[in-house]
DNA sequence: AGCGGCATGGTAACCGGTGTCAATCTGCGC
DNA sequence: GCGCAGATTGACACCGGTTACCATGCCGCT
């Protein structure tokens, strides 16, 4: 018989099965020492009653819970809400959950947040969503505070049981050289903020391609932006208002090739025809703008996919790559 | 003397200040029977130590955590994002953390899927978000399930104490006869999927406001689509091949409105000149397309801080309004 | 027969908090 | 000096699991 108010307990499992609460407990964490005729019967026991262990008694004893937390503090929802999946389907079947906790880079207490936040719900683990994940004061709190971490990023910044990396040197390089197959040699390019590693990287990524084509660093194309609309309004003003004018810019994410396309289009030009566009992320908007953005994809939900597991079975994470490449979607925004 | 491997406890706090567990539960718990001497003596130890009480301790021990669950099948990543950021700025400085599942409204079972998360986690409550909040059955197995549940969306379908709404049909309304304002009159109309209440609604205001503009309702330049910018596209062409042409059209959300301002390019129509768009939701996408997109506001991040706090204080929620309204937004697809 | 070893299952303590209820202390009226 | 109400605090059981350790039954072996 179950309690009359609430949900029955282990004990209400094992006096109806008539076995000891071990018993029960051996039965549900599939202990191999046990005879099959019990666990049935145990099984049975639990199936009828409908029986579902209290995970906040088990977290008090096992001194661990299943809870995972996402710590971000990134401005693309499309792209949290794309790493949210991913991390829901490496936990599907799972007892754990998803917690989320966005942060404010820009505040000074922002770390003692964070601090609070792990203190108080002594999470499994942590995933560390780029920009923040580029902090390393962040990762060293987690260890300090012995909360295991997986940091996303745009390259490798850790050891690989902490990491998952996609690379984007690379990624910008071929997106950059396929501007140059599609015959452009005059080609701008808008960088992400200073202090984003992907900004950097995005940046070495586009010198590595003219280097190899041959082609010289001109400054007068090149502008920096901050991964908002707005700045990549201002980037491509400047951008083109440069002599000659690029026929092609890379802006370092989408929303700020829109801003480009906007700023193209203000200034009466079209695209691709006077002007080609290449984005990075491939966000909604990439494929929803006019005309749609040829664009770098990031493959986030098989990254957080990768960076969940590491940090719930490490194991298992031994399968799964460490290190992701991107691919170049092409769409209309280049002639 | 804290244990050697982890936190301190109560049972190092009480040992140190020279009391019982009791007292200092007394003191995290600000009861008021407690001489200040005591309290201060306590504190001080507390901050000493570090002390922070062990949520699932608490958890097991109160017979309810402190865990609010928010589930959600919706397809506009911003809206998702916005509700999580409004959660959030309810639950700021308690205890509280948000846990996040995404369901597939489409799967058969749906339903288990939500029962097996609720009686495995056993949050304290939950958010349901639209589309999948308009769902009763779900209402009912939270309730059958002993979950507290908030539901927002586009229309009252609960009462006060589980539901926080906008007002979709006056908002539309309001939007539409914005656009006869303007000199239109021949005003085309893009709905969202059937047996999305929030669809109904928004069509219910597009006749209101047509009946007040004294315009008879023409079934050549209604369409359905079914949020996407596919759709939306499709939508467009069709209203865009009707005759005589409609001189403006809304779409029930933005994406669809993207897709219409698609069609209409791609048939060479200028924004706004030759046509007017109006959209619904206020998502990113609207401000960064071009033509910016007129569109509705939800009041997203206050209708979600309202309804967490709902969860969480139904005595405070009672100064908050469970009713929203929706603004309109002028931007550069209109004339 | 006596013994060790293995498979199985029970008992009790414990994880870190909270509720109940009783014990102690205080001040006050008489 | 006594009784009593009210304030303060503590002892102890309990929430629902897990672990450490012990008890039992059964087997084969010497």
């Amino acid at each position: 018989m179950k309690a009359k108010d609430g949900k029955p307990t282990i004990n209400d499992v094992a006096r109806i099965a008539g076995v000891s609460k071990k018993t029960v407990s051996r039965v549900i964490n599939r202990s191999t020492l046990l005879n099959s005729a019990t666990r049935e019967k145990v099984e049975a026991v639990i199936a009828e009653l409908g029986y579902v262990p209290n995970p906040q008694a088990r977290a008090l004893a096992l001194r661990r819970n299943f809870l995972i937390g996402l710590i971000h503090d990134n401005p693309n929802a499309q792209m949290v809400l794309g790493v949210q999946e991913g991390i829901l389907s490496a936990i599907r079947d799972t007892e754990f959950a998803l917690v989320v906790r966005p942060v404010n880079r820009r505040s000074p207490d922002m770390l003692d947040h964070v601090r609070t936040f792990l203190e108080q719900q002594r999470l499994f683990g942590v995933m560390l969503l780029p920009p923040i994940s580029e902090n390393d004061a962040l990762a060293q709190l987690c260890d300090e505070l012995g909360v295991t971490y997986v940091r996303m990023g745009s390259v490798r910044l850790d050891d690989d049981a902490h990491m998952v990396a996609s690379n984007d040197r690379e990624a910008v390089a071929k997106a950059v050289a396929y501007l140059v197959r599609r015959g452009h040699s005059r080609i701008g390019f808008v960088a992400g903020p200073e202090g984003f590693r992907s900004a950097a990287e995005r940046e070495l990524g586009y010198r590595d391609a003219l280097e190899t084509a041959g082609v010289a660093l001109d400054p007068a194309i090149m502008a920096e932006g901050n991964y908002t609309f707005e700045t990549g309004i201002a980037a491509g003003e400047k951008l083109l208002a440069a002599s000659p004018r690029p026929s092609a810019i890379f802006a370092s994410n989408d929303e700020m090739a829109a801003g480009v396309l906007h700023a193209a289009r203000t200034q009466g030009l079209s695209v691709p025809e006077d002007l080609s566009i290449v984005g990075f992320d491939d966000t909604a908007i990439a494929a929803h703008i006019w005309p749609p953005l040829t664009t770098v994809r990031w493959p986030i939900q098989a990254m957080a996919k990768a960076a969940a597991i590491k940090l719930i079975d490490p194991a298992e994470a031994r399968k799964h790559p460490s290190h992701f490449l991107s691919d170049l979607i092409e769409r209309a925004s280049v002639a």
